[in-house]
DNA sequence: CTGAAAGCGCTTACAG
DNA sequence: CTGAAAGCGCTTACAG
């Protein structure tokens, strides 16, 4: 073995030193270590005097120099509200998008608006190379949010509140959620079901006041409008919404069960019927929606319907990337996944002696 | 205005289309949309033609070619461990550094390892130029696996396993929380203190134990090395641990009060209990730590100790900011947070009547 | 089969 | 105060 003096350097090895120290041209060691392609015309002793170098050196390629040769950064984006931090829901997406990119040796890199009418121009200045494509979750935005889209990357939006032309979208069938679970109220018992909304307005909130209303129309009950009450989609929202419908009906009955658009809601009706001192489910029903983490470390634990999140990260990603790899404009694909009941302690028959809402509610 | 023709881009403008739009040199350009430093030397008009040119192009300075040029991808890493998905843990770290990195205009990406052993050397690839710097999130590594940290690229680690000399850590006060805990546990009256430990062998979860026999001591209880058991930092590891604990006591007397190594495991006790027959805190009282999001939504609500999460994921962007920018070697800082004692609802004053551990259990 | 050259889009010295 | 040149580290044509 050679005693080829190692060169002390201050700064990661590049392409050319360990073309030094191989004694070959930096081209043959690009070829060897990273391209693919061509690597089948080094000779084996130069590729071995190459790798040993490469490995003496601990050569990496410099992503950004890569990056600026092949237009192409190996990293992913994803672009989404937070109010406060990123929630289960956003977690959830992301644990299936990390797992995805990490398949096909992507990063993912994350994205944070406060919202949507001021910070949507800001989304196509993130496309500015440090990501190849970027995957937008917006069950939120209004119409004209998606004014100001990436030009030149591609990019996929999920649970997109407006369906945009020739952009794919991934989003899950919560309307057949929503009707399953009230169907699934009114088998074990229940009639008097209220529906704590999320935002009214948006898609996935007007999808789940559909399907509650086609399940009572199938069971033949009457819908109530005094049974519907907006709250949103956060704890806050669910707090607020079910209190103040409390302080609207009181000394009236209580709903034998509550149907919350989402988990952070069911949690907070499930801290404000504690608070009355009532039990779950003995005195009344509580069911959520999204299976989000936060629905099995309750005590009771929800029952709800289980958004495959996960499912929904991953297929992002890949859809992703099959437009950044892949040709120019594949056609859009409108994917929906389908929604599952998840029953677990937090509903049972209802109780036979009705409830009323106290008077001081 | 003079009718200049628009270029049909197919591709995002660089600093020479705009250049040559607005008749002026690429430095130029530069100069005026990048370069904070050299800016002021361009004219008034000048520095107006070439705004609008830019703005007429919708130019976007291309990231990967800045990075190239300034060895800086305005880009932070997060490595952790990640079992199955990023937990209410790194959550909440990780929005920590997503405020903090915002506020500094940096980007986040975030890389998930399976396992320290097999995956460590992995760290030092991620530093390949796609990130200036990288937090280490290692509360469970081991001595060993640190030997291929990053050669480069700067680096902390937060709740490090393992204190690595000449690096920054940022940690909290854990041994503390769980002395403060148990003292106030013993406040309120309790003397047979069961505590849940985590992994034995793990730093954090040693720390507990020592806060745990700390604040006996100082009590003047005696310890029992009865009333420790391990189990984990896992729902599962809780159920298990309480049961086989209960199994090995059948007949003698409950702990009135039981200490976790976390929420986790204070989440499973309550389940346990109630699965007893018997009422928290009336029977027994529980304790957790970390304050996750769980802790909030159990009924009863869970008194345990607050790790500041957010505030240590902010203190390590921001320590990490420091030796990207500054100079080249700062003194490593070890940052130790404070914690807090929650107090909740599933802690009271001890039940009068000794209770014991059922027969069949 | 191999090497010298040009270029990706930017910035930082260096001349005029 | 301004512009032409060189360079960041890589890859992809293009000659030999």
């Amino acid at each position: 073995m050679p005693a080829v003096p190692q060169p002390p350097l201050n700064r990661p090895a590049t392409l050319a030193d360990v073309g030094r120290l191989a004694g070959v041209s930096t081209m043959a060691v690009s070829a060897v270590l990273n391209g693919a392609r061509t690597s089948s015309r080094i000779g084996e002793g130069t590729r071995e005097r190459i790798v040993a170098a490469a490995a003496r050196l601990r050569y990496r390629p410099n992503a950004a120099a890569r990056a600026l040769a092949n237009r192409r950064m190996k990293t992913l984006g994803v672009a989404g509200i937070v109010g406060g931090g990123l929630d289960y829901y956003f977690l959830e997406l992301f644990n299936g998008m990390l797992e995805a990119a990490a398949e096909h040796g992507e990063n993912m890199t994350v994205f944070t608006l406060r919202d949507w009418e001021k910070d949507a121009d800001r989304v196509a200045g993130f496309c500015d190379g440090s990501i190849d494509g970027m995957i937008i979750v917006a069950p939120q935005w209004a119409a004209t949010d998606a004014r100001q889209l990436p030009d030149h990357a591609p990019f996929v939006t999920l649970h997109s509140n407006h369906l945009l032309p020739g952009v794919t979208n991934i989003e899950s069938d919560e309307e057949t959620g929503a009707y399953e679970m009230v169907r699934h109220l009114v088998a074990v018992g229940h009639r008097r079901i209220l529906h704590l909304t999320g935002p009214r307005g948006l898609l996935g909130a007007e999808r789940r006041v559909r399907g509650y209303r086609r399940a009572l129309t199938a069971s033949k009950i009457k819908f109530e409008p005094e049974l519907m009450r907006e709250a949103g989609y956060t704890g806050a929202s669910g707090h607020k919404g079910f209190r103040s419908w409390l302080h609207d009906h009181r000394n009236q009955p209580l709903p034998s069960a509550i149907f919350c658009a989402n988990d952070a809601l069911a949690i907070a009706c499930l801290e404000e019927i504690a608070a009355m001192g009532l039990r779950v489910p003995e005195d009344i029903s509580v069911a959520g929606f999204d299976d989000a983490v936060g629905a099995r470390t309750t005590v009771p634990q929800l029952t709800t319907v289980r958004q495959p999140l996960r499912a929904m990260g991953r297929k992002a990603v890949e859809l992703l990337l099959e437009r950044v790899t892949g040709p120019r404009n594949p056609p859009p694909e409108n994917v929906v996944l389908p929604v599952e009941l998840v029953q677990r302690a937090s509903v049972s028959a209802p109780s036979p002696a009705p409830l009323l809402v106290p008077a001081d509610a």
